[in-house]
DNA sequence: GTTGAAACCGGTTGTCT
DNA sequence: AGACAACCGGTTTCAAC
């Protein structure tokens, strides 16, 4: 299925609003409620709306602590990627996991109350991996973006 | 304001799908409407919940290449900071970008529809700012996790 | 904190152009 | 595909317990 820039502009206000009722969808792109109705469920059923969410404030929750990490595994053992996987997808405190081209293969995005915690996470439950070779961290000192708006 | 432990079943229920309404949420923790009503706009009002997203389908919108970059700074020049938190904060591109502690100055997440669109805003939007003395690209070869859901 | 009622508003559906 | 109108369900506010 292909969009047209109406449905572009209702996904725009959408991500960044989910929200905005149908009725001021509609007035700011100036159409009335059911092609706006019509159209969101389609985009939905259609599988271009993935979920929708409420995003928290990490400050507010202690979560101050925010560490991208670098993961080299241990290549020798098959068994690793799938270990290794496995474990992540069970950490709230991962975010973000991702298989990345370079000189290690994992980046991950973590978040913690406090050095302390991380250090926790590090040592015993990420480090404790048997297909873990080797990891760097790197802690984010300021963050300039983050938002979860594609480009459309 | 401190979170009891009905405040975080709420938040949880909420990050992992904000269209619940308030009578499914009540009847999953065992309360009845109205204090579900009044934590909920109270989170709000405190700033708990930041705001009320969709997300939309990266693949489905053609964005099917993801990127983590790596940038240092020409450090001699002291406008380099603002200027480049200015210039990023304007592309729609980036989704995510911050200072991080380590041999590089920024990590920036960046979206694109393959690898020449990607080669198009490295070169002709990332490289070509004054302030960047460096850049280091990874592609995502595999996301294994991805969620914007913080531990509670 | 619970229950119940009432007003309001947005989502939903059917019908028409 | 878009407009209009009638209906249904959730939210909001109130009261009383």
């Amino acid at each position: 299925m292909n969009l047209d820039a109406t449905d572009k502009k209702i996904l725009g206000l959408l991500q960044s609003n989910a929200q905005l009722t149908m009725k001021e969808i509609a007035s700011r792109i100036n159409l009335s409620l059911t092609p706006v109705h019509d159209r969101i469920r389609k985009l939905e059923r259609e599988g271009f709306i993935d979920k929708y969410v409420c995003l928290l404030n990490r400050r507010k929750l202690g979560k101050s602590l925010l560490v991208y990490c670098n993961v080299t595994l241990d290549k020798q053992r098959k068994e690793s990627f799938e270990e290794f996987n496995a474990a992540i997808s069970s950490m709230p405190e991962v975010l973000e996991c991702c298989v990345v081209s370079g000189n290690f293969d994992y980046l991950l995005k973590v978040v913690a109350n406090d050095v302390e915690a991380y250090n926790q996470f590090y040592q015993q439950k990420l480090s404790v991996l048997n297909s873990v070779l080797h990891i760097s961290s790197f802690f984010v000192m300021s963050e300039v973006k983050g938002t979860t708006e594609l480009p459309l």
